[in-house]
DNA sequence: CCTATATATTCCTGTTTTGGAATATAGTTC
DNA sequence: GAACTATATTCCAAAACAGGAATATATAGG
C-alpha cells in the first residue's frame, strides 16, 4: 500500500509529471531539466529524487554531469504501469507541447560552461 | 494536466484508497465507511469529496443515507485506467485483508438508529 | 411543526509539501 | 592540491493537506 500511495504522491504534482514526460522523450541532465521547466536547481534535484525513490526514474552519473532516464520499471510494478501509461496521456497537453517543441533547443553545452 | 494531477492526489492518501477498494468490494454509506476506517464521520466525507470529483466514486442519495459507489469511468479516463486497475492492485496488502474481513459486520442497521 | 438522524460544512490545529537561497559535495582540469 | 562546476543537501517561509470538534443541512416519522 506504502509503495502504491508513494508513486501517486510521486505523481501528484504538475512538475515531476512534466518531468516523466520530458525524460520519456529524451534523457535530460538537471541542468536540462531546470531550464525547461523554469524553476531553481534545487527543485529538480528534490523532484528527482521522489521520482526515483518511487522507482520512475534512474539516474547515472557520468562524469561532472547526472543523466535522467525513466526507470524500467522492474523496480514497482505500480510505476511500470505508470510509466506505461504515461507514454501516450498527456500527449496533447498543451504546457507539456510547448516544453517538447523547445527542447531541441535546450542542450547542456549550451545551458553550462563546458 | 490537473485532471491528470487530480486523480493522482486522491489517490495519494492511505484512507482514499482504501476507500476505493472497499467500494469495489460492495456500496458503502458515510457510517459503514467511519466504522470501516475508524476515524471521524466528517474525515470521510471530505475524502469522499475529494474522490467524487475526481472521478472515482459516485453518490446516490437514498432517504436520509448516502450511498457511494466506484465510478464507471466516465468522468475521467484516467479515474477509468485507475480504478481498473485497483481492481486488482493492493488485493493482498494486509491492512486492506483486515477490513475486506469484518465488513460483513458492518452494516447500517447496527451502526445507526434505524 | 417538532424531534431525531445521516451526512455535509465550517473552523481550527498540527503536519506535510513546495520552492528558493545558501551551502555542501563530488568530479574535472590545470 | 587549487580552482571550477554540476548536482545534492540544508534551512526556512508560504501554502496545501488531514483530522477532529462543533455546527449546519436535509430527510424521515410522529
Amino acid at each position: 500500500m506504502k509503495e502504491f500511495v508513494k508513486v501517486m504522491k510521486a505523481l501528484s504534482d504538475i512538475n515531476r509529471v512534466k518531468i516523466v514526460k520530458l525524460l520519456q522523450h529524451k534523457m535530460m541532465c538537471v541542468c536540462e531539466l531546470q531550464t525547461a521547466l523554469r524553476v531553481a536547481q534545487p527543485t529538480v534535484s528534490k523532484h528527482l529524487k521522489i521520482l526515483e525513490h518511487a522507482g520512475l526514474v534512474v539516474s547515472k552519473k557520468e562524469g561532472l554531469w547526472v543523466n535522467y532516464y525513466p526507470a524500467d520499471g522492474s523496480a514497482s510494478p505500480y510505476a511500470a504501469s505508470m510509466l506505461g501509461n504515461l507514454r501516450h496521456w498527456l500527449d496533447h497537453d498543451p504546457g507539456l507541447k510547448e516544453i517538447i517543441e523547445k527542447l531541441p533547443g535546450i542542450r547542456r553545452d549550451l545551458i553550462c560552461n563546458v
